[in-house]
DNA sequence: GCGTTCGTTTCCTATTACCAAACGAGTCTG
DNA sequence: CAGACTCGTTTGGTAATAGGAAACGAACGC
C-alpha cells in the first residue's frame, strides 16, 4: 500500500481521460491538462498510437476503437456473459423491454451486457457502465447474496447518494438486503431514473461468483403488478436456464 | 518517425497484452513475459490497478471491464452509430439475420456495432473486431468510395491473405473495386468465413467519413437470390434512413 | 519439515522521462 | 499582405524516476 504508483502509467491514462473529455486533443491541450511540456505530451500521445490505443488524425489524436475491441473481448470471455446471452435476447424479445446482466467488480456493479427490445426504454446505460451497488435493483440482489465481509467492507465505504430516495443509512439497506434474500428479488421504481422501474433477480452460479438478471421498463408499466410478475416469471426462467447452462459448459 | 516512443507506455500495454492472454496473472508471470524484474513487473500491475484498469484479487491481477466502458463511451459517441443503431435494431428484426456496421479507423475495418436475429450465424465477430478492409464485403464497399490516394496508401501496405478465395493482387481488387461502385454494394460468399455470405452497401453520410451497413447469413440462404435481393433492398432503405437521420441531427 | 516460489516492500543507481529551445507550417490579425 | 502568433514536431541535456537487487512473510509442494 506504500509503494507509490508509476508516475508515468498514471499520466498515460490521464491522458486517455483527456482525449476522451475533448473528443481528440493535440500535444498543446493535452499539455495543459497535465500541466506538462508540450513535448511531454507529445511523446505520450506519440507512444498511445505507437501501441494502438490512439489514431494520429494530422495532428490531431483520438482513442482508437481497441478499447472496444478489448472490452468486448473480455465481456465474450466471461462465462456468466455466455451463459446468459441467449437468454437475454429472449427476453428481450419476449418482453420487448430491457433486459439486463450485472455483475460486481471492485465493489461496484457493472452491467456487462443489455440488449434493448422493440418497446424498450431509452437510457443512457451501456454496457461497461458503473453504479454503486446499493443504487440500483441489481446491485442490491447481488450485495444480498456476497458473504458479509465483504458487504461490510463496500458499506463501510459510504454509500453515495444519487437521488432523493437512494438508501444512504447502512442499517436500513442491510434490512432491505434482507427483504430481497426473502423476496428472492428486488423492484426499484423510479429510484436510479425518474421514470424508470427495473425488476431484478440474483443469478449465482457458483460460489465465487455472484450476478443479477434484471428488466427495465417504464414506470407505469411496472407499477402494474401482472405485468410485474410477468417479468419476474420471464427474469426466474432464465435464471435458471443460465444457471444450468452455466455449470454444463456449454 | 524518429521519435522514439515511450517504455513505459509500450510495457504497461505489453503488461495488458499478458493479462489478456494468461486471463490474469501475477507479477512473476508478468515478469519472465516481459523479461524484466519481478518488481519492475509489480509496479506496473499496482499502478494498472490505480488507475482503475485491472483489479487485483489476491496477488493475481485481471483487465478491468474499464475498457468496455471506454470502448462502449467511444462507440455511442460515433454519430454513424447514434444514426445507425435503431435502424440495426430492426433489421436484426426483421431479417432474423446479422446486421452488421462497418467503419474505418487507421487503414482497417472496425466492427463498430452489431446485433444477431433469431436465426443468425454464431460467428465469431464481435463489436470492436477488425480485419483488412481488403478481405470482407464491408471493407470493399468502403474501399470503394474513400479517396484514391487513400486507396493508395492502403494497397501498399500489402494485401494479406486470410482465406484461399482472398483477392491479393492491388490490379484485380481495384478492377473489383469498381465493379463495386457501379453495382452499388458488394456480396461475398464463403470469402471471410467457410458457410457465411455477407452482402453490404456503402454509408457515406459525409464527405469525411464512410462506412458500409451490412448483412451476414448463412452461403446458403445468400446463394437464393431472390432473398439476396430481399436483403439488399432492406440494406438499401435502411442506409437512406441511417443518412437522413445523420445530416438532419437526432 | 524444509525448500521453493510467490507477492510485496525497501533502497540504490542508471536509465529514461521530462523540460527547454528551436524549426517549419499553418492561421489569425492588423 | 505581412507580421505575429500557435501549432505539431524534433533535438539534446539533465534531473527525476523507473528498474534491479536483496530481503521479508506467507503459501505451497515435496
Amino acid at each position: 500500500m506504500t509503494t507509490p504508483t508509476m508516475q508515468s502509467v498514471e499520466r498515460v491514462f490521464e491522458v486517455v481521460e483527456v482525449l476522451w473529455r475533448e473528443d481528440g486533443a493535440g500535444p498543446a491541450a493535452v499539455a495543459e491538462a497535465l500541466d506538462v511540456h508540450r513535448s511531454t505530451a507529445h511523446g505520450y500521445l506519440r507512444s498511445l498510437e505507437a501501441v494502438g490505443y490512439a489514431v494520429n488524425d494530422g495532428g490531431t489524436y483520438e482513442l482508437s476503437y481497441r478499447f472496444l475491441d478489448m472490452g468486448t473481448r473480455l465481456q465474450y470471455r466471461n462465462r456468466v456473459f455466455q451463459a446468459a446471452r441467449e437468454e437475454i435476447s429472449r427476453l428481450s424479445r419476449e418482453t420487448e423491454e430491457l433486459p439486463t446482466l450485472v455483475v460486481e467488480e471492485a465493489g461496484s456493479a457493472v452491467i456487462l451486457h443489455q440488449r434493448p427490445g422493440a418497446n424498450a426504454l431509452e437510457l443512457g446505460t451501456y454496457s461497461g457502465m458503473r453504479t454503486p451497488l446499493h443504487t440500483t435493483a441489481s446491485g442490491k440482489t447481488i450485495l444480498a447474496h456476497m458473504p458479509a465481509e465483504r458487504v461490510d467492507a463496500i458499506l463501510d465505504g459510504g454509500l453515495e447518494r444519487v437521488t432523493e430516495r437512494t438508501v444512504t443509512d447502512p442499517d436500513r439497506l442491510r434490512k432491505r438486503l434482507a427483504t430481497v434474500r426473502e423476496d428472492g428479488h428486488a423492484v426499484d421504481v423510479d429510484q436510479q431514473v425518474v421514470g424508470m422501474g427495473t425488476v431484478a433477480v440474483p443469478l449465482h452460479p457458483d460460489d465465487d461468483h455472484v450476478a443479477s438478471l434484471a428488466i427495465a421498463c417504464p414506470s407505469e408499466r411496472i407499477r402494474n403488478e401482472s405485468y410485474q410478475d410477468e417479468l419476474l416469471g420471464a427474469l426466474k426462467e432464465s435464471r435458471n436456464r443460465v444457471s444450468i447452462k452455466y455449470q454444463y459448459g456449454r
